[in-house]
DNA sequence: CGTGGTGTTGAATGACCTCAAGACAAGTGG
DNA sequence: CCACTTGTCTTGAGGTCATTCAACACCACG
C-alpha cells in the first residue's frame, strides 16, 4: 500500500533518534517498539509502547525535530512512510483523513488516561492498568484469548512507562504474585484475577466511535 | 464563522461533563477552562488549561463519551461548534483537515513532555514547567512583555494538573520566593530569574513546523 | 460580622527511591 | 564443555520526597 518495502531491524535498533529532522512516519507490521523521551538530567519516560499495525512517530509530524526515540523493543519488520507520499493521501481522500485525525485523538486520550494514571494513583494501579492494557490490545490482534501473554519488556523498561524505579516494578510484581493476581515465568504473564485486578486498576472503559461518525455524506477517493 | 454566538458563563460552570455525549466542540475566546478527568476513587487530573484560543473538548470526537470534564477556571466566553458542521469543513478542506491534524499533534506532544514531568521530575521541576509554559503561551497571545502575568488557579487546580497536593503546591511556591525564582501577590506571578527557572524545569524547547509543511501543491477550498 | 473557600504551616506517616549486593540466565570465546 | 561476561532480576537497609492530618490565618462575599 503506502510504504516502502518492509524491513526488518534486530532488538534494540534505533528507527529514529529525537532530535532528528521527521521525513517519515513508520507503520510498525511485527513487534514491539517503545517511543521514549529523553529528558535534560538523563531520565527516561516510554511514552508509548507500539504492537503491530500501529502507526509510529507521527506526534513529530508537527515538529521540526522529532520528539521521541523510537527504538525496536523486540525484533520488528516496519514499513518507512515518506511524509510526502502520506501528505497527498491526506489531500485526496478526507475520509482517510479524519480516520488519521481520529487516530492521533485516540492516542491523545490514552495519553491523557496514563498522565492521570502516573499523577493520581499508586504504583501497583499502574502496573495493573499497564497489564490489562497490553492484554486488551493483544486481544484486538487475535491472540490469546486466555488471560495469558508475552510481555517482552524489562522492568527498567515498564518503570520508564510508568514512572517507576525497576526495583519497585520488581517489587509490585512480587507483591501481586503473592496475592494470586498474576503469575510470571520469564516473560509469560497470567492474568489470574482480571476483575480484582482492573478494580484496583482505576482504569477507565473508553468506548471508541466508529470512524468518522460526525463526518456523513461526503466523496471519498 | 463556523461557530455558534457567544456564550458567556460564570467562573465553575461546567461546559460539558465526563460520559456525556460529545456533540460539540468549544472555541475558547476568553477565559480559562480545565479539562480535567476523574478517576474512580474520586482524584481529579487536569489534563490541560486552555487559554483563549484554544478548541476544547476535540480529544473526545473519538469516544461514544466525553473523556475529559471542561470547567471555567474564570469567567469565560465561548462558541460552540457543532461535530456535523466542523465534518463538512473537513471534507471541503483538505487544508484545514490537515491544519486540525498538526494541532492535535501538538496537543499529543505537550500531553507527553507533561508524562515525562510528572512521572520523572521533582515537584519544583514540575511547577517551573508550568509557570514556563503558561508565560509562553501568554506572550504568543500578545499579553505581557515583562516576566509577569496572572495566574487564575487554587494551588488545589495547579497540584491536580502537575499531580501533587494543594499542600505541596504551596510549599514549593514558598521555596521558590525564599530562593529568588519567582514572586506573588494575590495571582500575580512575577518570574525574577526565568533563565534558572529554565534550567531547573527539565522542558524542552519544541520548534513547531508551519501547518502542514508536508502537504504541498493541494487544492483548498 | 459570620462563613466558606483558599492559603499557610507543622508534625508524623508513608510510598517510593537510592544504594548495594547477590542470584540467575543467556551468550561468547577459549 | 567451561570460564567469563553481560544484562536482568531479586532482595535488604536506609533515606527522601511528598502525603496526610490538623490547625489556623486570610480574604472575599453575603
Amino acid at each position: 500500500m503506502l510504504g516502502e518495502p518492509p524491513a526488518s531491524l534486530p532488538r534494540h535498533a534505533v528507527l529514529r533518534r529525537e532530535g532528528e529532522a521527521p521525513r517519515h512516519i513508520y507503520l510498525l507490521l511485527s513487534g514491539w517498539v517503545g517511543a521514549s523521551v529523553l529528558l535534560p538530567g538523563g531520565e527516561r519516560q516510554i511514552v508509548k509502547f507500539h504492537l503491530p499495525g500501529d502507526m509510529l512517530g507521527t506526534p513529530s509530524m508537527c515538529l521540526a525535530q522529532a520528539a521521541d526515540t523510537l527504538t525496536a523493543l523486540t525484533p520488528v519488520t516496519i514499513s518507512r512512510v515518506p511524509l510526502a507520499a502520506f501528505g497527498a493521501l491526506f489531500a485526496s481522500s478526507p475520509r482517510f483523513a479524519a480516520a488519521m485525525f481520529l487516530s492521533v485523538q485516540r492516542e491523545r486520550v490514552a495519553l491523557m488516561d496514563r498522565l492521570a494514571a502516573v499523577g493520581r494513583t499508586p504504583a501497583i494501579a499502574r502496573v495493573a492498568a499497564l497489564l490489562l492494557d497490553v492484554e486488551e490490545r493483544l486481544r484486538a490482534l487475535g491472540r490469546a484469548g486466555d488471560d495469558s501473554f508475552d510481555l517482552p519488556l524489562t522492568q527498567e523498561q515498564i518503570g520508564d512507562h510508568l514512572g517507576l524505579t525497576a526495583v519497585h516494578v520488581n517489587r509490585v510484581f512480587r507483591q501481586m504474585g503473592e496475592t494470586g493476581l498474576v503469575t510470571r515465568e520469564r516473560q509469560r504473564i497470567v492474568l489470574l484475577d482480571p476483575a480484582r485486578l482492573r478494580s484496583m486498576s482505576a482504569r477507565q472503559q473508553r468506548v471508541m466511535t466508529k470512524d468518522a461518525g460526525w463526518m456523513l455524506g461526503d466523496a471519498d477517493a
